[in-house]
RNA sequence: GCGCCUGUAGCUCAGAUGGAUAGAGCUACGGACUUCUAAUCCGUGGGUCGGGGGUUCGAAUCCCUCCAGGCGCGCCA
């Protein structure tokens, strides 16, 4: 659990007043809250004199009781009336109309920054996420990823941190020496070796077929051509060797191919509004020698050994005790980083990476500017052609805390990483190197017959795989969804909208999840639009946009006061203002656990609750009538300012899921 | 073998720190639009919280155990 300092928000504010008297009353050192089950009990309640009963051996009624009459003398600021239920309840109605007043006023004048916190002081925040190979198409699986990391940095960012966004770009693994090997060999006209002419290798991805899907295909198909083909393994353990020592034409052209291939994986996230600050390229990591100063590190640090016998005879191990009986066999557990041929593991590049990460490393990239992306910022990217990095205009790397965005299979090698740092006596940056862990996204047997897989069990998932060609594409997934959407409208949607609305239908699907829970990709599921769906956080914001448009068309005059907040809220108004106060403490819980679909789930809610209002903003009445029209002046501008103040908060909620904030539909 | 995660309504999922009658959405059925935008709202139906023990005044939540499913434990990345 990270810390996150902040402001007291409003239902923290209104606890902490509560346990604070109750505190001293009792003397305890905690107070649990919980929601009474009925309104009329009240809006806040605590069970604190049930387990009070046993030790201080009296009935909890009677403490209860004495606790009640000593708080009615001296009632919390925004309490208006405590109460006691049995067996031992505490129970307390909030002064609504004193919230209403202040929280209104202050989200009106505060605006779009309403909630903001500026507590992230100095404490620097690096997040990587994405991170997908470049030798083919991204798939829904990644998308989980990268909505995720970008939804939380933009948290990070909200509550003040200096927050730096990167992508892991792993050039010179196998998987993109796949591609180049079957790309150069598997298909005529074949690569002449000593010529560094590509042209005819180019021409074989067709000019209307996108390079990312075509080596999707071309991928999955090399997994089976090399299986049955010995000679081309023994082109891919060449080739291996020229993309990771560089100079070689053959490594430029590798770099060239996944250029091209990240070109379009931003392409594809920048649909969803995803975007970073820099690519890490993993040959970079290789050439700029990383590895050998971190090698030294680890030697003189301790915590890395040279085996001379044992299973791992020749390697240098991380030791992580002992051997153990797997399901293979009889295995070590020490994690090799060094292999007997010299070569090093993707563990041990990795341990050098999070290194640098926290500016721990004496070597740095150097760095160029990749393009500008669609919401403005500049991409920077790595670059052996590039500057160094004290002559930029940014300094990338030195965090404080390291958040890495990857899936739960891969706790351990995250954690080999953290321990290593541990072990080189670096405890502080060891605590502080997070591995947020997400289940994977799998497919339901209907989706994965639907793609063709054969052997489908009707009762398993099916995990997607690249290996195989198995998996829902992502700009396949975003086409689906947007056609869905087009269609569902009952009028024609402008481009921009659709397209908002297709991009927050996906990530709230994909954010919607706890971490632990594996999606099971249903295109019914996937491509629903109604309910608990992102469409519908739009609308409420639309439609809340609507009323204060035509508010301003008919020259409707609502200047806020505090005086036109009712001395009696309707449930409606009041489960709506309940909502809003609770933003800031939501976004901070969502920074100190990480758990984003506490965030798409209070959205959620949030947009129920303004819907709810503007359905029944007089649950009691039989006839609602629209605010607009409203005769009351007063109650008029209550409401419109309610409707104000819910269109800026669901608005910087919305904008917190990378969704953007529609007016209009 | 060891470790981690999951099991809640027909389906998909929420349910910090143990609290009062376990919630949403979808599906089914029945209603509400000359609109401040119905991708909405209201109503009805729907549950041995995987099973069994235990701790507690109180357990979906904590402990033990069993069952079912997923993942991890590579000189792969």
């Amino acid at each position: 659990m990270l810390v996150i300092r902040g402001e007291r928000e409003r239902p923290e504010m209104i606890r902490e007043e509560v346990a604070e008297v109750l505190k001293r009353i009792l003397g305890v050192e905690e107070i649990p809250f919980n929601v009474p089950p009925q309104r009329k009990m009240g809006d806040l309640s605590s069970a604190i004199c049930l387990s009070l009963a046993k030790e201080r051996k009296r009935p909890p009624m009677e403490i209860a009781g004495e606790a009640v009459e000593q708080l009615k003398a001296n009632l919390p600021p925004h309490i208006q009336e405590v109460t006691l239920t049995p067996p031992g309840y505490i129970n307390f109605k909030v002064n609504w109309s004193r919230l209403t007043r202040e929280l209104i006023s202050e989200i009106l004048e505060q605006g779009e920054s309403a909630g903001k916190s500026f507590s992230g002081g100095n404490e620097k925040v690096f997040i990587e996420h994405t991170s997908v190979n470049p030798n083919k198409a991204m798939h829904i699986g990644h998308l989980r990823n990268s909505v995720l990391g970008d939804t939380i940095a933009r948290v990070f960012r909200w509550l003040g941190y200096p927050t730096e966004v990167c992508n892991y770009i792993d050039d010179t693994g196998v998987q993109v020496v796949d591609v180049v090997t079957a790309l150069l060999y598997l298909n005529p006209p074949l690569f002449e070796e000593g010529t560094s002419d590509f042209k005819s290798v180019w021409q074989k991805i067709p000019e209307d077929h996108p390079i990312d899907y075509f080596c999707w295909d071309l991928y999955a198909r090399f997994q089976n051509e090399v299986e049955k083909d010995p000679s081309l393994r023994e082109k891919r353990e060449e080739i291996l060797h020229r993309i990771e020592g560089g100079n070689h034409p053959v490594s430029d052209f590798a770099k060239e191919l996944a250029t091209r291939i990240v070109q379009s994986h931003l392409e594809t996230v920048a649909r969803l509004s995803v975007f970073y600050d820099l690519l890490n390229w993993e040959s970079d990591i290789i050439r700029q020698g990383f590895w050998e100063t971190t090698f030294e590190l680890l030697k003189e640090k301790g915590g890395l050994r040279f085996e001379t016998e044992g299973p791992n005879e020749g390697c240098w191990v991380v030791p992580f005790g002992g051997i153990a009986e797997t399901s293979n066999g009889v295995r070590s557990l020490d994690k090799i980083l060094v292999r007997s041929n010299g070569s090093i593991t993707y563990t041990a590049k990795d341990i050098a990476y999070q290194l640098w990460k926290f500016g721990i490393l004496e070597k740095d990239f150097l760095y160029r500017t990749w393009g500008k992306q669609d919401h403005g910022e500049v991409l920077w990217t790595t670059s052996m052609e590039g500057k160094e990095g004290h002559q930029i205009s940014r300094r990338f790397g030195k965090a404080d805390r390291v958040i890495n965005v990857i899936d739960v299979r891969q706790t351990y090698p995250q954690q080999v990483v953290s321990e290593c740092l541990r072990q080189m006596g670096f405890e502080k940056e060891a605590e502080r190197s997070i591995h947020l862990a997400y289940e994977v996204v799998n497919l339901s047997p209907q989706a994965a017959r639907i793609l063709g897989a054969e052997e489908t069990d009707e009762k398993r998932s099916v995990a997607m795989s690249g290996r195989s060609g198995t998996g829902v594409k992502a700009k396949d997934f975003i086409e689906m969804v947007k056609k869905k959407v087009v269609e569902k409208a009952d009028h024609p949607l402008e481009q921009s909208v659709a397209n908002a609305l297709t991009s927050a239908a996906i990530r709230y699907y994909l954010l919607k999840f706890t971490l632990e829970s594996q999606i099971v990709f249903d295109f019914d599921e996937a491509l629903k639009t109604t309910g608990d769906t992102g469409v519908y956080l739009e609308y409420a914001h639309a439609r809340a946009s609507s009323i204060l448009r035509k508010a301003e068309e008919r020259k409707i005059d609502f200047q806020w006061g505090k005086g036109v907040v009712p001395v009696q809220l309707t449930d409606t108004e009041r489960d709506l203002v309940g909502a809003i106060s609770e933003f800031a403490s939501v976004v901070m819980k969502t920074a100190e656990n990480l758990r984003v679909s506490r965030l798409t789930e209070y959205a959620f809610d949030l947009a129920t609750a303004f819907t709810n209002f503007y359905e029944h903003p007089d649950p009691g009445s039989k006839v609602q009538t629209p605010f607009i029209h409203l005769r009351d002046e007063s109650l008029r501008t209550f409401r419109l300012s309610l409707v104000r103040a819910f269109q800026i908060v669901m608005g910087n909620t919305l904008r917190l899921l990378g969704m953007p904030a529609l007016e209009k539909i």
